[in-house]
DNA sequence: CGATTTGCGTTGCGAATTGCTACTTACCAA
DNA sequence: TTGGTAAGTAGCAATTCGCAACGCAAATCG
């Protein structure tokens, strides 16, 4: 039946690399406590329940993934800042989503703050799937298809075109 | 910019509910195994790697938080179908978001297969963030705000000020 | 029919991870 | 010097994970 089916490992899917540091415990806490404008070790410690030890080797691992970076005060030398890098800002979509969802399907969590647009100060949209030229696309609007064969053919073979509805019913 | 500290906690933010299931090791790879087509105990068995009692711990965890549904087959009652409920499916943004951030910052991991507009076969664009509007946002553009200080104008122009909950979707 | 296989799940146990609390080290301030 | 703060470590109990073996009902085979 089915030729598409894959070996979901790291080779030809960037989810597991993302989970190897995001899939661990309190690490998308403590980034959601970096976004909203947390630096240091106390803080972290303050705003989420979690232990010294885990925070401490949690944050030791962002840095060490390049997704958080680590340097002193220069003023309290005593004080270490812990700031989001571009990889770690690159995050926001997966959390806002992520965030999102929750919020959606949880007991009546109205999530606050609110990320806005700066412009006109509205809240932004709910994160989605969208087409290359920016239209929204729903479940229906969409199938996996090879690698390999995106972008040369449009109608041609359609055998490995598998659409995403078979998966819901 | 100093009244903005949060406490973090269940309370404002759906990202924890989000992470009570998600959060935990392997939901993520299940979900991307069930987008892919898997459905049975055994195909998701084989195609990760996972221990048969934290599978079968798992499944049971999706079911019971109704991000997937179980259902035996009558043809052949030894075999239950799970499949992604609606709520399931809601996860998608957020998993390929992870994905394309995994990908981008990865070991040269192009992912396969690849998720794609059934309209032109053209892959979806990167999961963003976008204004109300749609037009496209950088993290410069962003702002965090107090939920009871959106919709009520800002900046004296009131052809925005209506409260906009869920905008899109 | 009886024997074997298949699909899904459970149990037991050692290993790894988490969480709690107390301790340490470096620094600043009086 | 004394006291307090910031970050990190150490020890130990509790939880979770992972592996292998076992259980069991439903299908399949001879």
């Amino acid at each position: 039946m089915g030729k598409l089916r894959e070996p979901l490992d790291s080779h030809n899917c960037g989810l597991p690399a993302a989970l190897e540091v995001m899939g661990e415990r309190w690490s998308f806490m403590i980034l959601r406590a970096a976004f909203n404008g947390l630096h240091h070790f106390e803080e972290f410690l303050g705003a989420l329940g979690i232990a010294r030890n885990i925070l401490s080797n949690r944050l030791a691992r962002l840095v060490e993934h390049g997704i958080m970076k680590r340097e002193p005060l220069p003023d309290d030398r005593r004080k270490i800042e812990y700031r989001l890098t571009e990889k770690g800002l690159d995050l926001l979509p997966a959390m806002l989503a992520l965030r999102q969802w929750g919020e959606k399907y949880g007991e009546g969590v109205p999530s606050n703050p609110v990320l806005c647009d700066s412009r006109d100060g509205v809240p932004i949209a709910a994160i989605g799937i969208r087409a290359h030229d920016g239209r929204a696309l729903g479940p229906k609007d969409l199938e996996w298809r090879d690698r390999s064969d995106v972008g040369v053919t449009e109608k041609g073979d359609d055998s490995l075109k598998r659409p995403v509805l078979n998966v819901l019913r």
